[in-house]
DNA sequence: CAGAATATGATTGACTTCTTTCACAATCGC
DNA sequence: GCGATTGTGAAAGAAGTCAATCATATTCTG
């Protein structure tokens, strides 16, 4: 009963986009009291944001979140990765952007540039289509999980016949063995990623490293750069110098970002109604 | 210097995709009242939206615009003439979504069905990827203007490999000599959307006929079914079903949608803070 | 140089919403 | 059956934001 109501919220929500807490308390004949209750758990669950005055759809895919936790650590982490990536990355280039959380942090650090940018990545297409200054191509073909990325033989198809001068893909682990993503039709994809760029880069949290998943994509020493956090084992770094690939490590960006914009305060803000969440 | 200003906070809100009053003021060191004027001036450009506690990036797609006024009138006739064109869908079908903003409502009028859909408008796919009920097919090539669509010869391709049931297309007008459009490319990749549906539709409001436009996609009699509203002046039903055009006249979504939701409301809300726009 | 127009910052009052708290109903487990 | 847990509705109080207004500084124009 109570499940039904929520599910059903979530798809007028899907549907509208946006919704005031009065409108949904009165189509589903409950009060709002319960309709608030109900986007907490929504809300929790990563689907909705709300805010004052009602609630917002999120998309469902956290990698799209308009609203994310800037305070959080991992975001931070991410994000620190996302700017290293992002200045190694010249005007003019043309790059491909994998789908996955830190290459749309990138493609954020790249708004703004002059740049062809070439992705199979939804979120990463939807926020860079309206800057005047990016050229964007996307990569079709069928669009899956929460990641939101094209993949499957269109897609393949399509990067056949594409070059470009760098690659930022994302990865799901890293062993000695070489970089591994969980999708085997992704990964099929990121090889061919590979074979289209004069130059590949991964962008990779220091938590990835020891891990592995499903499908390999290829060796430590097919790649051209790893960028990732300051987390990085020493081991690791000796690792991937042996396999000639560069390493860049980057500082997390708490400071940094707030001093660029000259933003001098150091306490949080006092509301959070918005922000607040720790996905 | 006042502008440079605005730009800036435009950049800014494409980045953070929300952002409160407050975080903007700090940020461009000017005062909440400034910056509340400034966001007077985004929303009314389009490009941003403004809620009780601060601002969303909408993305500057009109199409995509997660916030709409919902008892214009405009809206109300798109809104119809979509809700009767999901309705010629049948369950397990393979339906071929153009860009624009009706194919957009049709798009929110699909979720849910068990449908194949495929399409061209990065808006339609970010509406629908997540529902699992929808198995989703992007088609890639460079995203261009407005509406958001896929275009260019990568476009083309994928288009002259697949096959649908049902091609909906959009249109910017309606002339005895057929259909147009106002971009060459987008007519294009429509030929081959015609080229491989086995039946096609093209929705239209009423105000479209009579009208032309750059580009002709094809002659009347090419289309299978035309849905619009009820403004639709007589001599255009005679021409249309002369050349053996099924029509389909959609009533106004207004009394209906708010009937079937068993909202009495008859007033308009109070407070028009979020929905109220005229795009 | 003067007047007008625009941009800006601060303040007040009003409005709406949110959170918290309490009481009651329904369901589950023992 | 009884207690506990969960869901629900209502109310009071608190909190926050917004719109309107005013006074000032800056720029444009003749």
């Amino acid at each position: 009963m109570t499940q039904a109501r929520r599910d059903q919220l979530e798809d007028m929500l899907r549907q509208r986009g946006f919704a005031a807490l009065g409108e949904l308390s009165s189509l589903l004949d409950v009060s709002e009291s319960t309709i608030r209750r109900d986007l907490e758990h929504l809300e929790r669950a990563g689907t909705a944001k709300r805010t004052h005055g009602g609630v917002f759809w999120t998309g469902g895919s956290q990698t799209m979140a308009v609203f994310q936790n800037r305070s959080d650590d991992s975001w931070a982490a991410k994000s620190g990765i996302a700017q290293a990536a992002a200045a190694l990355i010249e005007d003019h280039e043309t790059v491909l952007l994998d789908g996955g959380s830190t290459t749309y942090e990138m493609a954020r650090a790249l708004v703004g540039r002059r740049l062809q940018v070439v992705t199979n990545s939804l979120p990463v297409a939807q926020l860079l289509f309206t800057g005047g200054s990016i050229d964007l191509v996307l990569i079709g073909g069928c669009v899956r999980g929460q990641t939101a990325v094209s993949i499957g033989p269109l897609a393949m198809q399509q990067l056949s016949q594409l070059r470009v001068t760098t690659a930022v893909l994302s990865v799901a682990g890293v062993l000695e063995e070489g970089f591994f993503n969980s999708d085997m039709m992704l990964v099929e994809s990121e090889r061919e990623m590979l074979r289209c760029s004069d130059r590949s880069i991964v962008v990779a949290d220091h938590s990835k490293f020891g891990k592995g998943s499903l499908s390999r994509i290829c060796g430590l020493s097919e790649i051209d750069a790893v960028i990732t956090d300051t987390g990085l084992p020493d081991a690791w770094k000796d690792r991937l110098a042996r396999h000639d690939v560069d390493v860049v490590l980057a500082a997390c960006a708490h400071d940094e970002t707030n001093a660029a914009h000259g933003d001098a305060r150091t306490t949080p803000s006092k509301r959070e109604m918005i922000h607040a969440s720790d996905d």
